[in-house]
DNA sequence: ATAGGGTTAG
């Protein structure tokens, strides 16, 4: 209170009404408490006033102000004079404003309270009730009391009614409401107002509906930048990104200007897109209109130049921003752990938990991504101490997160043990612990989870398919795989993609029907590429075929012509045959073409180092003790009956080899749970 | 009435 008793020393008369009716209740409740009593002093509000002071509360969330000045009422009530019609109604609006005040703040009971002792109520009154609990996640009350309304003799509803009732349909099941909403608002000649057409755009692209959203907004008599960002937002979220852009672009070119939001959702499509042009020209915009410095903005852009691979971009705008939050430092995460700078996305992860920043689940999600595609075992069960203690483990994400991460890195059964904790679960959750079993090999498993998994009524994802392709194409369940791909597209309706017939091809030639891969392949509704050429090759590999091998390295060189895959998996076709020439003039060509091979590294943790090795390796310091053990187990296994096969002689098998070990990062220790 | 980030396959 001191801060106020100042204030008032400074004030030689007490602060005008007007004054304090400026202040507000804004940001300091004490100084328009403070002002408030000393008001009292002189005068009492009008009602007028004291009704504007108590929707300012409502709409700033100031319960504590609002309830003293709801005493001050009902210690001085408003007078009314039953007989004049004026002054009841001046009344009345003093009570609306305290029911919006308990609606807006969640103080529900207290609110149908009030509704219930208002000797007067009107639609205002309804719409505040209603919204106070759909907005505050009551949406059966919510919904409740809207149907009273609609079905009430003495009352009407009015378009607030409508889009109150619209916002709360964001889910997928919500499109049965937002239909019957929409006939309602036809029913009653509310469909022509721009605000209830913006609503149900909005509604019907939340609930996935996109056709009838696009409708709406097609039909629609007049429209402002709401509605158009309404649509462009709307696209967006339901992955019609170069729709979204298309409408955002014809936008633009309009009378209409793009606001704050239009500009976010645009720049969401262009990340979608990977449209990095649009996005730049956007970012010019940005400038142009000063609202570059923005947090949202610059998360924005930093996802864009991320998703489209400018790393450096999106660290220029991270660096230079004045103030980070879970949503900037969560897109910069992503960005390093999908542009192939694990150890970045690790160290930064490392650095944000250390300086105390908050987390979030988003972001813990995010990091969990990235452990098992580097080396780093022991952080991950780090990653989920930390889960634990900022109570995070009943977040559907996270958990799936750490389903994924155990399997990664090898714990199949910690992976089992999350998934049957988490309460709750979602198809990704059922398409993570079928893609652990697949990945360790266990395809029985997997097809038994996914069985599981129909039994509880969850839908599988192209991905649950693409997971069961892979578990039957390592377990060698040729027939299996087949059907899985029969049912995606009879039972469930989807349309395979390319990773899909990849896996069948897979399947196919590990089994060594390599003829009738090919022939899969050339019958396919897609044009193939390399995702399937590839595997095909590979089986070629395995059985030494020489023809369908050749045929099948043509067209990957075709379809890749940067990729070394073809002439090297020829050139180890030709050596394990035994034909030296074809083999030499394969290499020949490669280097010809002038195409490289990245060099392969295995690697292993010890003790906080990374020993990294590669073929012929004579750099690792302790080189010469490994080639002893080395030599000593291959007499062991020779002793047993081990024969080498000389189908797996590499063509690089005589290249010489760096090895190099390296301080771990120094992380290991680094997060202090 | 419109708004920035996250998990799954390879």
């Amino acid at each position: 209170m001191s801060s106020v008793s100042c204030i008032f020393k400074k004030l030689s008369a007490p602060p005008s009404r007007h004054l304090i009716l400026s202040w507000r209740c804004s940001s300091n409740f004490h100084v328009a408490m403070s002002s408030h009593a000393s008001a009292r002093i002189c005068t009492p509000f009008t009602e007028a006033e004291l009704g504007f002071l108590v929707s300012s509360c409502g709409r700033e969330g100031n319960i504590r102000l609002g309830s003293c000045l709801h005493a001050s009422i009902v210690k001085n009530p408003p007078f009314f004079d039953i007989g004049d019609p004026d002054s009841r109604r001046r009344a009345h609006v003093t009570y609306n404003c305290l029911l919006h005040l308990y609606c807006k703040c969640g103080e529900l009971d207290d609110a149908v309270k009030m509704f219930d002792d208002m000797l007067l109520r009107d639609t205002v009154s309804w719409n505040s009730l209603i919204s106070g609990f759909l907005k505050h996640g009551h949406l059966q009350l919510g919904f409740g009391y809207f149907k009273s309304l609609v079905g009430s003799s003495i009352y009407r509803f009015d378009c607030a009614s409508l889009t109150s009732v619209l916002s709360a349909c964001d889910r997928l099941e919500a499109v049965r409401t937002v239909k019957m909403i929409h006939a309602l608002a036809i029913l009653n000649g509310y469909e022509k107002e721009i605000t209830v057409g913006n609503a149900l755009t909005t509604s019907y692209f939340k609930c996935r509906s996109f056709g009838s959203g696009m409708r709406v907004f097609d039909e629609m008599m007049e429209r402002n930048v709401v509605t158009w960002t309404a649509a462009i937002s709307g696209l967006a979220q339901n992955e019609f990104y170069g729709e979204s852009l298309k409408l955002f672009v014809e936008m633009y070119h309009s009378v209409l200007s793009p606001n704050y939001l239009t500009y976010l959702s645009a720049l969401s499509a262009c990340s979608g897109l990977q449209a990095l042009k649009e996005g730049a020209q956007i970012h010019g915009v940005t400038w142009k209109l000063g609202i570059q410095s923005d947090l949202c903005i610059e998360s924005a852009l930093m996802d864009m130049y991320s998703k489209c691979g400018c790393m450096e971009d999106a660290w220029q705008i991270f660096e230079s921003a004045e103030v980070l939050d879970e949503v900037s430092m969560t897109v910069i995460l992503v960005g390093f752990a999908q542009n192939g700078f694990e150890e970045e996305a690790i160290k930064m992860f490392v650095k944000i938990v250390k300086a105390g920043n908050n987390v979030d689940p988003n972001m813990i999600s995010a990091i969990l991504g990235v452990f098992g595609t580097d080396t780093s075992q022991g952080l991950g069960v780090q990653v989920h101490s930390l889960v634990i203690k900022r109570g995070f483990d009943s977040n559907v994400f996270v958990n799936n997160g750490l389903i994924n991460m155990y399997s990664k890195c090898g714990e199949l059964e910690e992976s089992v043990k999350v998934f049957d904790w988490m309460t709750q679960k979602n198809q990704v959750s059922w398409n993570s612990i079928i893609a652990a079993f697949a990945r360790h090999g266990d395809g029985l498993k997997a097809l038994q989870f996914y069985e599981e998994m129909r039994l509880q009524g969850v839908e599988p994802t192209d991905i649950t398919f693409l997971s069961l392709l892979h578990a039957c194409s390592h377990a060698g369940l040729l027939h299996k795989g087949m059907e899985f791909l029969e049912s995606m597209e009879k039972a469930y309706g989807m349309c395979p993609r390319m990773e899909h017939y990849a896996s069948i091809v897979d399947m196919l030639g590990r089994a060594g029907f390599l003829e009738e891969a090919k022939n899969f392949i050339e019958e396919l509704p897609l044009k193939p590429d390399v995702l399937v050429w590839q595997p095909l090759l590979g089986a070629c590999g395995i059985y030494g075929d020489i023809d369908i091998g050749k045929y099948a390295a043509d067209q990957l060189a075709h379809a890749a012509p940067d990729s070394p895959v073809p002439y090297i998996s020829m050139a180890n076709i030709y050596s394990s045959r035994g034909r030296w020439k074809e083999r030499a003039r394969t290499v020949k060509k490669m280097k010809d073409k002038g195409v490289k091979k990245e060099t392969g590294i295995s690697w292993i943790e010890i003790e906080k180092k990374i020993h990294s090795f590669v073929v012929a390796d004579q750099m690792h310091p302790q080189g010469d003790g490994v080639y002893d053990i080395l030599l000593m187990l291959f007499g062991h296994m020779r002793d047993e009956g081990y024969v080498p096969d000389s189908v797996f002689i590499s063509v690089y098998s005589n290249q010489e080899g760096r090895g190099y070990s390296t301080d771990y990062l120094n992380l290991s220790n680094s997060i202090v749970i």
